[in-house]
DNA sequence: GTAAATGCAAACCGTTTGCTGTACA
DNA sequence: TGTACAGCAAACGGTTTGCATTTAC
């Protein structure tokens, strides 16, 4: 299933519209790779259609956070970062502390672990959050191994 | 060395003064297994000296950071939350979504496999940030396991 | 005595909310 | 045509900052 199909879906059950904002910003969200944050959403929802909010671009990502089509990030800033959800399994993510790359990768074996973990604790997991910070390929300094 | 040791030190190393107030942010800390926020941490100071500002709290717990002796984590609420350096290794922390509990953990095979995983793709990693949610022992529903 | 640090209040920044008008179904 | 949604601006909560005053050294 599309995420436009997704979308239609969770409208149509739920008694909700299918309005202009809202297919915007999923669109700029889906051909993004990047994390975006409400600003830089904003911004390029309004480049392509100055009739739009930022309280709506929050509303709407809110909206689209609760039907599951879009995650939500915090990278240690205190502002949230915003992605599409893909098809693939779960991953997380590296930022870098000087060109503010952000990376992402999949790592099942700690999700193997989490649960492990919790498990051994009896406790109920329902959310990893897994961020790493460092310096990426171009901008670690020469000649350091990660240590 | 004790916590208050490398407080002298790092106040004369660096030209900086020891006041009432850096103690007294310092001591709460110490005090306090819990994950105290800066609110609670001013609260519980002008219950022991009303001379002392929220700004200040901030300020101190900025210098406290910097000189290695108070860690902060964001549990996912928007706001920081602040522990005294133990000196024992690193550990994680696991947020009740029901009651808000907060539950430390160590798990030296997350680092073991953080640091893998950065060595393969080059980066140099700094900092691994690990947080976890779920329902605790007590607010889990009864007969689930942990899937 | 003189920096450094404080308290206060105002500014800040990301996010949310109330209200009135707009537009989707 | 009715109700969900939008835009705007004002409120919010946590944190930072500017400035005059205090205080540690």
């Amino acid at each position: 299933m599309t995420q436009a199909n997704r979308l239609d879906e969770a409208l149509h059950n739920s008694g909700r519209r299918l309005t202009r904002q809202r297919q915007l910003v999923l669109e700029i969200l889906e051909e993004s790779q990047e994390h975006l944050d409400a600003e830089a959403i904003f911004e390029r929802a309004r480049k392509r259609d100055a009739r739009v909010g930022l309280a709506t671009v929050y509303r709407t990502l809110a909206f689209l956070k609760e039907i599951g089509l879009v995650d939500e990030y915090q990278f240690g800033e205190g502002h949230g970062h915003f992605e599409a959800v893909k098809d693939d399994s779960p991953h997380n993510h590296f930022t870098c502390m000087k060109c503010g790359r952000v990376i992402e990768f999949q790592s099942p074996q700690v999700m193997d672990m989490a649960h492990k973990l919790c498990e051994s604790e009896g406790l109920q997991l329902v959310e990893v959050n897994l961020h790493f910070s460092g310096y990426c390929t171009q901008c670690r300094p020469v000649g350091t191994n990660c240590e």
